[in-house]
Parts: structure tokens; sequence; C-alpha cells
DNA sequence: GCTGCGGTCCCCCATAAGATAGAGACTCGG
DNA sequence: CCGAGTCTCTATCTTATGGGGGACCGCAGC
């Protein structure tokens, strides 16, 4: 306990699920160069813990309650550009992770990653160093070149998506029946679906939606 | 370390996340009055160790590779009808519950469950308790009085939730398009949707599809 | 200025989907 | 044996959906 001790890693954990912080942080502590100085459960809590303790890493989920992980990501970028961020998920959507990395978090790993892929994550991303497992960089690399969708039509596909047809999603946008069509009509090219069940499943399955 | 120590419980985990293995494992390992003695990370895995082990109780993931939750229940319980299955997952839609326990899972708990929930569940269980926290019970009675669906409803439901139109689906199961139609008919009435996306958002949110 | 993009609105038209009603064959349990 | 439930098929009718256009406005950027 004195000069070989280098500054250990600072990290803070974000999940809603108390066993998945137990067990992070039952690995980190057990690591010589890194240590748990924080734990939050929900999207709040992690920002202003963030605020709090300014640590080198911030362990994120992605489904958080309050406030998602895409939008902490956001504002503790916004309030430090040089936060070093890992994402942690469960979430292999490519939209996600298109989102998150394209947003400035340092890493993305899915939370069936073995052990030591996280130690090493957690560590590169520390230095400053991204990481991406290989499977997700091949997911953020396929949703290169597809057509992303505006605002409007997330709105629309939202309400496509929890079964609404086009006149009830007319009503509820306060938009005619036949602009609710034309964005319909829009979304399906986009996502290359021919029916607007299609474009659910798609959507869902690259993290657009999440139901 | 001699007679004051009562026999522990035996647990085994089953959990396709290393790091919320570990979770459980670190907190099971606190306790004075249980132990894990093995952990599985895939469906097959937790039969196999099971029979190998006979554990007290075992802690089981619903969404496992190669076999899911449900059809280890099944199993073990065919093998051991006395087994003490205690279902930890993040699934609370009502078929999944109502599936685990009228199969004979002994507890069912979500994910999001604070540690002394979990423990207390663990203990109730391995004394033969069933354990079910209100919010789980709740959902498995919402799913009393609700009409079941075939399995060749089901079937069509996959298809339904894939995008396929009814013809397409007519074609898969070697039907009529107008058979396939009496079936998604069948299918909307039972879920009570007015369309086949809005029955594909409800059998999402009760788990009898799993996108 | 002009251009591009997003949002709104409109048309026509072919097809898919949903609502309704009836009916034969099969299995299972009373 | 008979009824209940399931799966299959039939037919008709109305409505919703999706494909193909074109058009206008407002706004940001070159």
């Amino acid at each position: 306990m004195s000069a070989v001790v280098k500054t250990k890693i600072r990290v803070i954990l974000a999940d809603d699920h108390p066993v998945v912080r137990d067990g992070l942080a039952a690995m980190v502590n057990q690591q010589a160069d890194m240590e748990v100085v924080a734990e939050a459960g929900d999207g709040e809590e992690a920002i202003a813990l963030y605020e709090q303790y300014r640590p080198d890493v911030m362990v994120l989920d992605l489904r958080m309650p309050k406030r998602d992980g895409v939008a902490v990501v956001q504002r503790v970028l916004e309030l430090h550009p040089k936060a070093c961020i890992l994402i942690m998920t469960t979430y292999d959507g490519d939209e996600d992770i298109f989102q998150c990395l394209s947003q400035g978090a340092k890493g993305y790993l899915l939370k069936d990653a073995p052990r030591q892929e996280i130690l090493s994550a957690i560590r590169a991303v520390s230095e400053d160093r991204p990481y991406t497992s290989s499977q997700v960089a091949a997911k953020a690399l396929q949703r290169m070149g597809k057509p992303s969708l505006t605002q409007r039509e997330l709105d629309v596909l939202q309400l496509v998506a929890e079964g609404r047809s086009n006149k009830d999603i007319a009503r509820r946008l306060s938009i005619t029946e036949g602009t609710a069509k034309t964005h319909v009509k829009a979304i399906l090219t986009k996502l290359d679906a021919i029916s607007r069940t299609e474009a659910v499943a798609v959507a869902h399955k690259r993290g657009l939606i999440h139901l």
C-alpha cells in the first residue's frame, strides 16, 4: 500500500440490474489496477454520479429506467468531451451500436463477453483507446450505407409497431391519412420491407425501435 | 468450520452472461448458508450439470443458447420431479411466467430484483416453498382466463411476426391462403387485436413470441 | 439567388388483409 | 357413440395497404 501502487483506474458502473452490477464490481475490484468508485441504477443517477466522481471509465448499460444509455452518452460527452464510456449491453442492433459509437462512446461490448474481454476493454478505454469486439464492429459496418430515417419517420414507425392503422396514425400525429401513407411508404423503402409488419421486424432487429 | 455449520444450500447457476453468473456467485457465496457448486452457460450444460451435482436449487435464466429456459425446466423436472428451480430473467411476459410456473418451477424473479429478494427467493425455493414476487404473480394472474393459441396458430403467428404475407405463410405451411387467413383471424380474435401488426405487438408483450 | 431535404398534401390503382359464414375430416375424452 | 376442439377448405364482400406518380411550402447551406 505505498509507492508501488500506481493510481487505479476509477470505474463507475451503470446498470439497472443489481446482479450485473455485483458481477462487474466483483470482477473489477479483484484487479490490482482498477476499482469501482460508484454504481448507478438508472440513467439520471449515472449522469449525476459521473459529475460527482469524474471517473476514468464509465461502464454503461443501454436499457435503463429514466434515461436510456444513448441519452446518457450524449449528455455526459456534452459536459465532458473527454469522458471514456464503455457500453456493455445485450443489444446488438446496428442502430444502437452506430448511435453510441458515432456519439463518442469509446467502446461497445455485449454482455455475453467473457471476463477477460470485459477487463481488457475497460483498460483500453481508460487509456483512450477505442475497444469494439469484432462482431460488434461488423454490425457497425453493416449500418454504413443504409439510409437513416428522419425523426418524423421514426415517430410513424413507432406507431406502426404498436399496430396502429394509417388512419389512426394520422389522427395521433394530426396529419392527413395520405401523409401518414407517404411516411409509411418511405419507411418501407428505407428498410427494404414490403409490408408494415415486415418493417417492424426489420426495425426491431436493427434496434431502430424497442418494443 | 465444524459442528455449527449446517449443510449449505447447494446452488447451480445457469445464465449465458458470465457477468451475471459472477454477480450471483458473489452474492451467494457471501452467504453462510449457501454455496454455488456449478455454473452453466447454456441450456444443455444446465441439464448435464444438474444431473451431475443434484443441487438443492437451480437458478435459471430463460433466454439461453442451445435450449431455452422453459425446455430446461421441463426436462429437469421430468427427470427429477422434486427439483427446485428458480427462474431469474428479464422477461416479464405473462406467457413465459405461466409456462414456467405451470410446468413446476418453484419461483420466478426478474433480474432487476434487489439482492435481498434474490437471496430470500433462493432460501424459500430450497425449502420447497414457492416464491414469486408480487408483480410477477400479478402477471401470471393476467394470463388466467386469456385464451391460449393452438400450436398451428403459434406457427402462423411466428411467420406473421416475421412480416410474411398470408400467401407466403400458406406456401410455407403447405396450406391454402384461405386457411392461413382463418388462422390469422383466430389469432386476431384471441389476442384481441385489430390488425396483424397489433397482434405481433401484443404477442411480443405477452411473451408468446420472441423476436 | 438556387438547390436539396423534409414535411405535408393529392391522385389512381392493384393487391392484401380482414370480416363473415358455412362445412368436411380428424382426434380425444366423456 | 357423440360432442368439442382443431385443422382444413370454400366463397363473398369491404376496407386497408402498398406502389407509382406529382406538387407545394419552409428552411438551411452553397
